[in-house]
DNA sequence: CTAGCTGCAAAGCGTTTGCACGATG
DNA sequence: CATCGTGCAAACGCTTTGCAGCTAG
């Protein structure tokens, strides 16, 4: 069974209906590697189909992230980024001074969540984190001083 | 010395002008508990000076992140909040069914910050951490499904 | 004096909403 | 055929910017 076949039909046991708008977006974020914004999802499925609306790229995802299929990530700054949930989850360390933006793995996080989990019943979403900070060269520079 | 009279001199050694607008905007942060707005901020202030303009306040809660002196999250939506960094940390967990806010201390957090520093030589920014997840109660009622 | 800050006004941006039409199950 | 999703257009809220005048150092 092809991804597609089996997301479709996690949309259509949830309730929901499965049109080609939201087959179209599924896929772009599906076979996209890393983040992407409304806005890149929107101008990616505009190419195949010249009607398509930012409105129903922002619907679809909403959905999406309701039933856990895609998780919703602030970089910073004021717009969102989405990516497919994927089992080998990662994490990310932003710059505060460079915007350089490192990727991570699961170790430290999975631990935290378990922690948060057993301590206060609180299940936390560590499919994708970002944590911002100083990375190696700019805190380097800014002892320096 | 007064806290007030310690931030100006901060101020004034990172080479920043100590203004009436930039003291007012910094006192209302210092005595508010807990996150505010950049409107509320802009709300506070205008109660007592009838000129204060939002743009002012969020160039010079820009400054003030830069030193380091106030912490900027986004508990989700559009919204950034703004708090006085103090020497207590806390973060908050965050259910994204109910919206319900859970503060917790810095236990967690402060080993994943020491585990980053050491594996990857960045300095996380762990006064202030906003953790995304399912609460007690919500969890609770899907499992029940 | 002069670099930097302010208030004002306007625009920018990402996102959301109301509505009538169209498609799905 | 009823419900749900779509495209369009318009509005929304938060934030940023250009500019001319003002103020702190």
């Amino acid at each position: 069974m092809s991804c597609e076949a089996t997301t479709a039909e996690r949309l259509r046991q949830a309730g929901h209906k499965v049109t080609p708008q939201r087959m179209m977006i599924l896929t772009s974020l599906r076979h996209a590697d890393g983040h992407r914004s409304a806005v890149d999802i929107f101008e990616s499925v505009r190419a195949a189909y010249a009607y398509m609306d930012i409105s129903t790229v922002y619907r679809t995802l909403e959905v999406l992230k309701d039933l856990r299929m895609v998780s919703e990530t602030r970089m910073g700054g004021a717009e969102a980024t989405f990516e497919w949930i994927a089992p080998e989850r990662h994490h990310h360390l932003i710059c505060r001074k460079c915007n350089t933006v490192t990727e991570i793995g699961d170790v430290y996080l999975q631990q935290l969540g378990e922690q948060v989990e057993r301590a206060e019943g609180f299940r936390a979403d560590i499919d994708h984190f970002a944590i911002f900070g100083l990375c190696r060269l700019c805190l380097r520079r800014i002892e320096d001083d």
